[in-house]
RNA sequence: GCGCCCGUAGCUCAGCUGGAUAGAGCGUUGGCCUCCGGAGCCAAAGGUCGCAGGUUCGAAUCCUGCCGGGCGCACCA
């Protein structure tokens, strides 16, 4: 919203140096413009002159003296000035760009251009859904959100594994611990009495420890069910079937909870059914990007060279005399020496497809029902159930959405799309890797779990394993319980069903800003408690903040008859000396310029994939509201020139202050 | 061993491509409900920005080297 004015900031300086200055344009330096530390000081600040002091031999005071008198008339801004120190500090026409601002239609156009992907959450369906699953989802489905208020065309995908280890685990306790049969588990499944996802999580523990009491022999029973529902058509591949179906269909439950939505599931399974990866297989061979080692440890074993500097973990008895020579090369083994393909080998195929360099494509089938009544689409081996499937895949970027524990993984695909000549598609693959989450000792002794081990660690890692970790539903759960009890004594005139829509849009935001509000390569040891506030920085001190702002506006309306639609026409007519002077008049402009910054922050999110900053924005324009709020009467204020334009911050701020939110996932309620 | 990440107030964290007096939240202390809602506001206390060099008008930010911690480097996914 205000980087028009920027260009044209930066134009007429432009223009200054050449004419005033002689300077050529090759020696112009970069126009940084920064933002004031106060609001007194200017709205832009520009230290060029700075950087010009050595080369023109004169103090930057001088130096941006001049260049301010030599600027002329620049629309939007009021005056330019040279500070002291040598900033060239500008000044904007506060009352017509809040009135612009306030009259612009609101943002969400049409999504047009090149297609992109982003997938995320791709929890293995064999148990609950856990805390660290969900910062996977929140920033994916942030991410998604931000491209989409870019007018950015959007794919939401899903990854469902369904045939690797640890579906089989579950299998395995099914039917070795527990005696049960593809009837049986269905029949589980199906009870509305059993959480099943929940009882998948502790069976899953249960066979962990199972394992361990005779390693040998149970491994490869393990081995086998894996073997089994890889092959398909027999009875353990239609139990792991319906545990993944099932635990799939509770992860969207959850999800659908924290308002994350997807377009497509694409199940492992179909990867492997339709072949996907014998022709992504052929595609590698053709190209020299894979080749079958024929000696050393890796005998027998398709690879990808790897180029990279990373070392070995620490071979067998590496000498140095041996690791000088041109053996020094890495290899990746893609196929195993016992003809099976590897994770990255699935995960190579499916990035091909991603990109639509496969040549082929799944079949669809609809899985569930979106809220709004139209199908959640799902891949599938088997034809006919896809006549009204939107096309899926062919994307020109993808951004895979994992933790940075996968770097070394995600990297691997880069290099084989690069290997195959697809430079521009490896360039557009991105990883969006953002670090684990891990349980705070508090935390991880309320849930009962004493480990020696982690004791000197200053975290406790969240193993599934071992069925440590904080369940999703169940903090979700606990959250609407405290906002509920919270909802009601604060608004006794709500009704059961109001305050409890009202809890879960607060509770909901508690856990979403808490996810994003930490840049993404820091480890988040998560503390119940400290989860489960909502004073200070966090989700519903910013809804707050909007419902208040609501509130004001709705009484503007109901005692005066003007709606946040009348402003604009209404503020022309008035003197400006509201928002143009005084502390106050800087208050107020603070914070409008503030709430026109969503813009611009959204596309630094993007760029730098640090969502983080939508989180921060949007608190920091809550803050500035409430100490607006409180010190600025607006519907008491006798001046109606005063009571306008602060209504108009209000409504200004309102507007952003929602959509904010909106991109993290949260709701704003009418009161709470 | 190699690669990536982290180290800023008592605790948890911001600090955008180097810029004006390093900021929030929590916690601590003290104020503010005849008010447009106190999930709030105001104020105070609290910092050798891990350490040492370097680059320059200027470094928490860039470079180098250390120290401390985490993760990754499988014929597991």
């Amino acid at each position: 919203m205000i980087l028009p004015v920027y260009a044209r900031l930066r134009a007429a300086v432009t223009h200054s140096l050449s004419s005033h200055f002689g300077l050529a344009p090759a020696d112009h330096p970069a126009l940084v413009i920064e933002t004031p530390p106060r609001r007194a000081l200017g709205d832009a600040a520009l230290p060029v002159a700075f950087e010009l002091a050595r080369r023109l031999r004169k103090a930057p005071r001088v130096i941006a003296h001049e260049l301010a008198g030599s600027l002329g008339a620049i629309d939007g801004v009021t005056r330019v000035e040279a500070a002291p120190n040598g900033y060239l500090n500008v000044f904007l026409d506060r009352a017509a760009f809040l009135t612009a601002w306030l009259d612009a239609p609101p943002a969400g156009g049409t999504a047009t251009g090149p297609k992109v992907i982003v997938e995320h959450t791709a929890i293995n369906p064999n148990k609950a859904a856990h805390i660290g699953h969900l910062r996977n989802s929140a920033l994916g489905d942030t991410l998604v959100r931000l491209l989409r208020f870019q007018d950015k065309r959007v794919e939401v995908q899903n990854y469902i594994d369904d045939t690797g280890v640890q579906v089989a685990d579950v299998v395995v306790g099914f039917v070795h611990l527990e005696g049960r049969d593809v009837a049986s588990v269905t029949a589980l499944a199906d009870d509305p009495a059993t959480r099943f996802d929940y009882y998948c999580w502790d069976l899953y523990a249960k066979v962990t420890e199972w394992y361990a009491g005779d390693k040998e022999r149970r491994l490869a029973i393990r081995g086998e069910t894996m073997h089994a529902i890889e092959h398909g058509g027999n009875d353990l591949a239609a139990m792991g079937a319906i545990v993944a179906d099932r635990i799939v269909r509770c992860h969207l439950r959850t999800m659908a909870r924290m308002n994350v939505d997807y377009d497509l599931l694409t199940w492992e399974g179909d990867i492997l059914r339709l072949q996907f990866w014998a022709t992504a297989f052929e595609q590698l061979k053709a190209r020299g990007a894979v080749f079958l080692q024929n000696e050393g440890r890796l005998a027998g074993c398709w690879v990808m060279p790897i180029d990279d500097g990373t070392a070995p973990p620490d071979d067998t008895n590496a000498t140095d005399a041996a690791s000088d020579d041109e053996a020094e090369q890495r290899e990746k083994v893609i196929v195993r020496s016992n003809g099976t393909v590897t994770y990255v080998g699935k995960d190579i195929a499916n990035q091909f497809w991603k990109f639509g360099l496969l040549g082929k494509d799944f079949h669809y089938r609809a899985f569930a029902t979106h809220a709004d009544g139209q199908p959640l689409w799902a891949t599938t081996s088997t034809p006919g159930q896809d006549r009204d499937a939107p096309p899926f895949g062919r994307a020109s970027a993808v951004y895979n959405v994992i933790d940075t524990r996968q770097s070394y993984l995600q990297q691997l695909l880069k290099q084989a799309l690069t290997t195959m000549g697809f430079r521009t598609e490896a360039e557009a693959s991105t990883h969006f890797s953002y670090e684990m989450v891990a349980l705070s000792h508090a935390t991880a002794r309320a849930l009962g779990y004493q480990d020696e081990e982690s004791n000197g660690k200053p975290f406790v890692e969240v193993s599934g394993r071992k069925g440590l970790g904080v369940k999703a539903d169940d903090l979700l759960d606990r959250l609407v319980d405290s906002a509920m009890s919270e909802v009601s004594t604060r608004n006794p005139e709500l009704d059961a069903a109001e305050c409890r829509r009202t809890a879960e849009a607060i509770a909901i935001a508690a856990v979403r800003y808490f996810l994003v509000k930490f840049t993404r390569n820091k480890i988040i040891a998560f503390d119940i408690d400290e989860a489960l506030s909502f004073e200070g920085e966090t989700g519903p001190y910013i809804q707050y903040a909007a419902v208040r702002a609501g509130n004001i506006l709705a009484k503007l309306q109901e005692r005066d008859g003007v709606t946040a639609a009348d402003l604009p026409s209404r503020l022309v007519a008035l003197d400006r000396a509201a928002i143009d002077t005084g502390d106050d008049g800087d208050e107020l402009w603070g914070l409008a310029l503030e709430a026109a910054r969503l813009d611009d922050v959204v596309d630094t999110a993007v760029r730098s994939l640090e969502l983080s900053l939508v989180a921060k924005h949007a608190f920091t324009l809550a803050q500035a509201f409430n100490a607006f709020y409180h010190r600025q009467q607006i519907l008491k204020e006798d001046r109606e020139d005063a009571r306008l334009w602060r209504a108009a911050g209000v409504a200004y701020v309102r507007r952003q202050l929602t959509a904010a939110l909106d991109l993290m996932g949260c709701r704003v309620p009418t009161r709470m």
